[in-house]
DNA sequence: ACTCTAACCTATTCACCTG
DNA sequence: CAGGTGAATAGGTTAGAGT
């Protein structure tokens, strides 16, 4: 039964005319029925959405036997499922984007004095430990979705995004159906249970698939709806939810003041975990058995029992090997262990030399464009990076910086800073005309191999690492040169002369400009002014230089050349 | 090596819907 | 009526198959 609809036919809604009933909608026909020169757009039925939407968290990219299966059970032709997931992935792709500069401007602006205000001492939920949109969202909808008499998923104190997802989509897509049915049926979401339901696992539920009324989201709005729910007794369920929210403290009591303008001493917060779900988080000690280190900044060591270990993203995580997030994250501060903080002050504890791990020296040697992090990062990029041969379309070299988006982008600027600029026509049209023609500068992003990067972000690096100018100034106290991740270096298989041939460069060009080898070390960043440290960088340098030999095999010279070609050419020369 | 096709992407348009 | 949403289009790229 392959119901090839043709296009632009009038298919009001894809929803049956029988059930078309009620003034709402006849008036809504009415309207449709304005001829398009192009003919009728219809509106994918809500039942058969729900079809697409459940196949596409299956399986976002349907191959053509599973689009025949889709036909089958929807009133869609294929080529119309396909639009649809291509729509949809769009979507995902679209609302999974960073915050941009200005968004974070207003958060910050508007959002911190919403937290900020007297009038609600003790509602100061962290909300800068979220960089995301979508966490912002997605806390935000926690609490619009809480009832006076539901907890935050009973007994734990992690909410599944996925749940509140699918609780939003079925409230909006319900409406389509609801609108037809004239009977007075009660009008009651999934319970909580029917809801849980219907979560995906981590590993289906894409962590982008946050489509509920994105783009009406507003940041203050946001914020402001989660200190009135909190005003309206939801600090005292939150303290209920929260075994270690502080139970013990009477509300009367007076918090401390919060030690930034942007850090809030409470008892409790919101917060998006490393894992990527929205959690409750207590500022305060909680029993732990396990040491805690101690942190210069002050900062309470914060415990917390983390949920079994989910992965955001597959993507990322069947091709990078990277070490247990709890081995990155023990040795954080509570603001940082779990979220991304915006906090400069407590990332600074990073940079105390005393706390340096090995992945602090590691990521000094790739800021510092040591050849020793070069190889090391080629090494797991040929061995841990391999290019995922079900992903078509994505060669490695475009994995590394999805160069279309390079080409397309705006090269007012070149990216001698190792940014893409990358602006999105909804980007554009968020630039005033003044600014578009003053020359602003477009939005600037990693390039990254997926969305996953971004999730992958040290706390205060938004959709935009700071250039030269920061939000705050805090941030320039901050180490820059996390950005020289694995993942930023995507798949790409150089010969091993490219390590010599791009020594430092290669990586460098994420960092700030022109930290020469000779000096050893970037200009940026604390902990790579050491001299001492310089002085074990340039040896090691000097014992890759020996090791990889000064000459280069003529065999390997032309892969070098056209290396280095692409290399130029990403960094916007084009000519 | 070249062509063709399918699949995918980004950007964009525009009908429709909603507040 | 402005703005958001989503269906659809346009133009581009790439992989793979066929010649």
């Amino acid at each position: 039964m392959l119901s090839s609809a043709p296009a632009y036919q009038p298919h009001i809604g894809g929803i049956p005319a029988p059930e078309q009933s009620g003034p709402e909608i006849i008036s809504s026909k009415s309207k449709v029925e304005k001829q398009h020169p192009r003919g009728k757009r219809k509106r994918t039925a809500a039942r058969d959405k729900h079809i697409l939407e459940a196949a596409y968290q299956v399986n976002p990219k349907p191959d053509k036997a599973s689009r025949c299966e889709l036909v089958e059970s929807v009133s869609l032709n294929e080529k119309e499922v396909q639009i649809w997931f291509q729509n949809r992935r769009q979507n995902d792709r679209r609302k999974s984007r960073p915050l941009s500069p200005q968004d974070i401007a207003e958060i910050r602006s508007r959002g911190a004095r919403v937290l900020l205000s007297p009038a609600q001492p003790t509602n100061g939920y962290q909300l800068g430990t979220d960089t995301r949109e979508s966490s912002l969202r997605n806390t935000a909808h926690v609490w619009n979705q809480l009832g006076p008499n539901q907890n935050i998923a009973e007994g734990s104190p992690v909410l599944q995004i996925g749940a509140i997802n699918k609780q939003n989509e079925w409230d909006r897509d319900t409406r389509d159906d609801l609108r037809s049915q004239t009977n007075t049926e009660s009008r009651k979401p999934p319970t909580r249970d029917q809801s849980q339901s219907e979560v995906f696992s981590e590993a289906e539920f894409p962590s982008n698939s946050t489509r509920h009324d994105a783009n009406h989201w507003d940041p203050t709005s946001c914020i402001s709806k989660l200190t009135e729910s909190s005003q309206e007794g939801s600090s005292s369920r939150l303290q209920q939810r929260s075994p270690s929210s502080g139970a013990s403290r009477s509300p009367d009591t007076p918090l401390p003041p919060p030690r930034s303008q942007y850090e809030c001493q409470s008892q409790i917060r919101l917060s998006l975990s490393l894992e990527g779900k929205a959690e409750v988080v207590s500022n305060e000690l909680s029993p732990s058995p396990r040491p805690s280190p101690t942190f210069p900044c002050g900062v309470s060591p914060l415990s917390y029992p983390r949920p079994p270990s989910s992965h955001r993203n597959q993507a990322t995580l069947t091709s990078v090997t990277l070490p247990p997030i709890s081995a990155l994250t023990d040795c954080l501060p509570p603001t940082l262990s779990r979220g991304r903080s915006r906090n400069a002050q407590a990332w600074e504890f990073c940079c105390d030399s005393d706390k340096q791990d090995e992945l602090t020296i590691q990521a000094e040697n790739e800021s510092s464009g040591s050849a020793v992090a070069a190889i090391s990062l080629l090494r797991s990029t040929s061995i841990g990076l391999q290019p995922n041969s079900t992903k078509r379309n994505i060669p490695p070299i475009q994995r590394l910086g999805q160069d279309r988006k390079v080409k397309k982008a705006f090269f007012g600027q070149t990216s001698s800073d190792g940014l893409v600029p990358f602006m999105g026509s909804r980007d554009r049209r968020r630039l005033s005309p003044s600014a578009a023609s003053q020359g602003s500068k477009p939005s600037f992003v990693h390039e990254s191999t997926d969305d996953s990067d971004k999730e992958n972000r040290g706390p205060g690096e938004d959709r935009n690492p700071p250039l030269r100018q920061t939000p705050f100034p805090s941030q320039e106290n901050m180490p820059e040169n996390r950005e020289f991740t694995p993942s930023l270096s995507g798949n790409v298989k150089l010969p091993r002369g490219v390590v010599q041939y791009r020594s430092g460069q290669l990586f460098r060009r994420r960092c700030t400009p022109a930290p020469s080898l000779q000096q050893g070390f970037g200009n940026q960043g604390k902990m790579s002014q050491d001299p001492q440290k310089a002085t074990q960088s340039v040896l090691r340098d000097e014992d890759v230089k020996s090791f990889m030999g000064e000459e280069m095999s003529p065999s390997k010279r032309g892969d070098i050349d056209c290396i280095a070609g692409l290399l130029s050419l990403s960094r916007g020369n084009w000519r």
